[in-house]
DNA sequence: AAGTGGTCTAGACCACTTT
DNA sequence: AAGTGGTCTAGACCACTTC
């Protein structure tokens, strides 16, 4: 019940940690209920109390979402909560609308120093680049060129692509198992250049967001960086300090 | 013990209000000890662990701060963490650095239509304008507009602007009893205007970030706004999604 | 009715800080 | 040694969902 620790830390961070590995490793999949707090005190062999309090912290960290008198689910894209998640451009006036996605291309290259860096790869190695505009209506807004580890995503083409339904990250998770937890933003005020003018139909020399992106799984591994530049004339960048 | 909540939410909820309470009303400053778990579940006449679940969302929310062996404190703008929690603006290369401030001019006027609905007064009503530049180094970097409810801030001048060391929030604090508890911020990107541009030495119609910021109090009272221009040419503004 | 998560209690012991 | 928050347990009952 109460062994000392291997590692020294609080009992419910241990089952906290059991319960992500079974999480990383897929046993319970995203969308899955897990087993009940019951079930999982007498499996690590706790009280119930403690199994509820490392459910309460990967609850709060999105890992989990639980729902009373159901059970406890593991997390997924699907949910409204998360399509916005990620997606922090609002219109000036009225509600916030899922963009129409226009992909450019789709094609493996070679990791560019900087992009190797930002995905703990080697120079050189495999990378799928994928070139895209967000249009809300009939303005396109979003111009955005999104790199990939090439071993992650063997399969993926502009086929797969074009025939999903639903967010990038939802086919992220449900095609190749590639969960998104958390992302970085660096977010910059630039210049129009001639090919982001024409895509966004702006003068060239306008200003526009630029947001760069690092995306992370599971255990803080970098899984896709992504460099946006944003129209803000009908939009803004939405963001809470708290 | 177990009375029939009059409003119906679970009882640590309740005390989590009363807790709230007595930090608005100011019976507990910021910096403050407020009494132990023990008191608390002796004065509120429930358990110990019912007062403790009220102070574990009080503590994550930092309103409060927990500090083993020591007690729970009153939140407050002082701790380093808290220091850079307004202050996204990261420099490309080296550590992060708290900004010079220059104060161009602090003056009283009457709100306009804008101002008055993001601060929730009526037009006309007198607020505060402070006007200043940020810069790091011998870089001025932020341009910003800072506007303030007149009431709330009746005897702000430049001079006790400028004979305070320290954030801007913790003065607030300190001598008008007003702390900061979350923000909401609008980011754009912008050509600079020839008043921008000459403040922060780039030429006009460079591009800018421009960040609105409407801070908050207790009870989501707002409680100012401002309007920024950032230079984005060595810093970039960084955010976590999560 | 049975099973799930949500709340509340009471008591024990641990870890950290101060006296 | 005494006081604080931190952890863990065991048991009771509530609220919601499903059968």
């Amino acid at each position: 019940m109460n062994n000392p620790a291997p590692t020294f830390s609080p009992l419910y961070r241990q089952i906290k940690g059991l319960i992500m590995q079974s999480l990383v490793s897929g046993e319970w999949r995203p969308g899955e209920v897990i087993p009940s707090e019951m079930e999982l005190a007498v499996r690590y062999k706790v009280s119930q109390g403690t199994v509820r309090k490392a459910i309460d912290e990967l609850s709060a960290e999105k890992h989990l979402l639980r729902r009373q008198g159901k059970g406890t689910f593991v997390a997924t894209h699907d949910e409204a909560r998360a399509q916005f998640r990620f997606l922090r451009l609002m219109p000036d006036v009225g509600e916030q609308e899922w963009p129409a996605s226009l992909l450019l291309d789709c094609k493996r290259g070679r990791a560019s120093a900087e992009v190797a860096r930002l995905l703990e790869l080697s120079a050189g190695d495999g990378v799928v680049i994928i070139r895209r505009v967000l249009s809300f209506g009939d303005e396109p807004t979003v111009f955005e060129q999104i790199y990939l580890p090439g071993t992650t995503f063997k399969n993926l083409s502009a086929e797969i692509f074009n025939e999903y339904k639903g967010s990038m990250y939802k086919l992220f998770e449900t095609e190749f198992g590639t969960r998104m937890i958390r992302a970085e933003e660096k977010i910059r005020a630039m210049a129009a250049d001639p090919n982001a003018a024409e895509l966004l139909r702006v003068p060239m020399g306008a200003p526009l967001l630029c947001v760069e992106r690092v995306a992370f799984s599971y255990g803080e591994k970098p899984v896709e960086f992504r460099r946006g530049f944003y129209r803000t004339d009908k939009h803004f960048y939405s963001n809470s300090l708290g």
